[in-house]
DNA sequence: CAGAATATACTGATCGTTCTATATTGATCG
DNA sequence: CGATCAATATAGAACGATCAGTATATTCTG
């Protein structure tokens, strides 16, 4: 029961720092929700920033294979249309309270250099899925335009928990059409 | 001096509080920036919760003041063009990490219902000030065109760690014309 | 038997908040 | 102008709680 352990930690650290915050989580609050001692998290993470990182990347892959999934299996929708329906699922599906990574980048931009490095590069790496969507649509694939169209959907996310994930997914979908021209406009 | 360390108080602690984050921020660390004794801060504030609310109120009352005045002063431009260039004169002035209310919402969602509360209640007035703007360029000014808007000017925030201030503003500025369109759409 | 997980206690630091006792201030009045 | 007095600010200790992280010794388990 090595590797059940280390699972249960990082799901309940996930659950925990997404939904309470980072800082407001304490240690003891993980490993008594996960029911494991203290020491045996010590023993899997070196450190809680260490963690974070962890947890961090687990739920960003597991977003982005899902968004490549979706792209994947397009049929014969447009691979942007495909993208951005697959973020709209999961806006819908989490309790929603916003992008973890840029709660991350947020609350660790001035407490740690690792963390707030780390969650600009996941970022960065959801630009580059963006332009492969695009280029697969045979649109212009440019960074900006990758930039304006990842601006909008972190507007999605950024305002779920004032408006509601399911009033927030339905505004980018409904923005979708005309928001590709609008993101794809020269200059910038 | 009883007005002038309350005004002392306060601008420490929005700085501190914006920069580093609510939860990360201790009382020591504002009394000892603001140059106060800490029983001056309780003497003003009976929390830490009624500092921070007192300090969202104080920053996102003076956002609007300033995109109220835009508007007014606006001249041949539309009003909306003006409320958004506004906007991105505020994103590049400040150190611009993101909208400290979403910040406030994001860390306080459960762990205090008024801080909460008060955070949707302020995008609520802005949501109203862009209906306005609507109002005035003899647009569509429904609830869900606005949301829209303001979904993308969260966006730009929120993008803003990660591109940088400058270049999230740019995005939404150049998007801006298309944007009008794409939010104005039938159906949602 | 060995590797892993356990419970528990401990470190030193910090958290928000309160208390106390002293010092400083600003306004009122003689 | 100078004395008085109440309000305000001060430093500093203390509160119990929690923080991240470590040490230790015992128990479980493959």
């Amino acid at each position: 029961m090595q590797a059940g352990k280390r699972e249960e930690l990082l799901a309940t650290a996930e659950r925990l720092f997404y939904e309470e915050g980072f800082h407001a989580t304490g240690i003891d609050r993980v490993v008594a929700e996960a029911g494991v001692a203290r020491m045996t998290l010590y023993n899997h993470f070196p450190s809680k920033e260490a963690l974070i990182e962890e947890v961090l990347e687990r739920r960003f892959r597991r977003y982005l294979v899902e968004l490549q999934e979706a792209i994947d299996d397009r049929g014969a929708t447009p691979a942007i249309t495909a993208l951005v329906d697959c973020h709209c699922r999961w806006l819908r599906s989490a309790s929603s309270e916003g992008c973890i990574v840029i709660k991350a980048i947020a609350e660790f931009e001035h407490h740690s250099a690792g963390i707030a490095r780390q969650g600009r590069r996941l970022k960065q790496e959801m630009l580059g899925l963006i332009r492969d969507a695009l280029a697969l649509d045979d649109r212009p694939a440019d960074a900006a335009t990758a930039e304006r169209l990842l601006l909008t959907m972190e507007g999605a996310n950024t305002l779920a928990p004032v408006l509601g994930p399911g009033r927030a997914a339905d505004h980018l979908r409904t923005m979708l059409p005309g928001l590709l021209d609008a993101c794809s406009v020269e200059s910038a």
